[in-house]
DNA sequence: CCCTATTTGTATCGAGCACTACAAAAAGCT
DNA sequence: AGCTTTTTGTAGTGCTCGATACAAATAGGG
């Protein structure tokens, strides 16, 4: 019994995401958050309970659609070099993408105001560190498959790779050009043996 | 004619980057800024106008100390494969040095809230690309002299180490270990072929 | 020693912030 | 229909923000 919701949650939530993706956690107001939502203070309270809360519901949801697809990119590759390729080749497609902010809205989310909030922190190591050691697992597997020489430090080797994503899609807020980055990767990956 | 300046304007600048070091720009208030900076309200307006202007000022003086020593680091070795691993010593020193925040100001100032301000913006810009466009001479100059092969990519790999050094400054911020930190970035280098 | 120019501290501005109080609206239940 | 429960919109809470208004304080020039 009571009166039944009268939006759709994952929709709002979707088009938080979009603009928190946009404008950074403290930058976007709540009240642009529920024009955009398109739910009013009552309805968010209800639910949400918090800016906070909202913020982090958006990080799941973005980990659960980009994160996954980048991840199934490098993940789903017979080769582990040819994993590595697809998942630069994804990340560069969404910078690509008119229909997204030419940033990536986790590795944005690695700033002083959203770090300081504890359980948001807690989010982002988690997911990253969650990331890195599948890559390693990824790694390893290769180096016993015979990809990938004995003695290849996979541990290290995944951080460069990471390392160096986090710096590009930094780098992007800057200056971005697909190509000079297409050339860069592959002088990288060179570099490291793949 | 006219009352005097009572204030050190230099020290009160060097307070306020400490102060936006650690906390980001849109995070730090005017208030604790002028309670850092040991000055009122009055004199701030009359000498440095506003927020974004005093930003700038802390970004031009941490370009002039920071940033500078370590330009010297890269470009006053012999060899560019020792300046480079001077550069990584040096902000791996500016890292561990408990005095500063473990973070770099500059590249921590590369976020939505500042890059919206357009003339925190070009300065950005015009910083970065100042310091690689001395890289890739750096390196060209390495080529020429023999220490690189004549077929090196000079400009992208300028652009790799500067990426994976913004990666690396923006890492820290959730975690940071100084010997995987030193290994990683050897391995890079060797790859590079430094 | 007054006149003028500049700095300094205080008190405050209007705007925007995240969040809440609360009553009206709407649903299920008997 | 009447009762209960939940959602919804409005209006407002107290707070903090960057920026200002302005008078008191302080200096040099005549």
């Amino acid at each position: 019994m009571g009166r039944n919701i009268a939006f759709d949650y994952d929709k709002a939530i979707h088009r938080a995401t979009l603009l928190f993706w946009r404008q950074g956690y403290t930058n976007t107001s709540l009240r642009d958050l529920l024009k955009a939502m398109h739910i009013g203070e009552g309805s968010f309270y209800n639910t949400v309970k918090s800016k906070k809360a909202l913020f982090l519901e958006c990080l799941k949801h973005y980990g659960e659609t980009v994160g996954s697809k980048r991840a199934a990119a490098l993940f789903s590759q017979p080769s582990v070099k040819k994993g590595i390729r697809a998942l630069f080749n994804t990340v560069l497609d969404d910078l690509d993408n008119p229909a997204n902010p030419r940033m990536c809205f986790m590795a944005n989310s690695v700033s002083c105001d959203v770090v300081k909030e504890s359980e948001l922190r807690q989010f982002l190591e988690a997911a990253m560190s969650d990331f890195q050691s599948r890559f390693v697992a990824r790694l390893q597997k290769a180096v016993q498959s015979g990809e990938l020489p004995k003695d290849f430090d996979s541990v290290s080797v995944a951080a460069i790779v990471a390392t160096f994503m986090q710096g590009l899609l930094r780098g992007v807020i800057i200056n971005y050009d697909r190509r000079k980055i297409e050339r860069q990767v592959e002088i990288l990956l060179t570099g490291l043996g793949f």
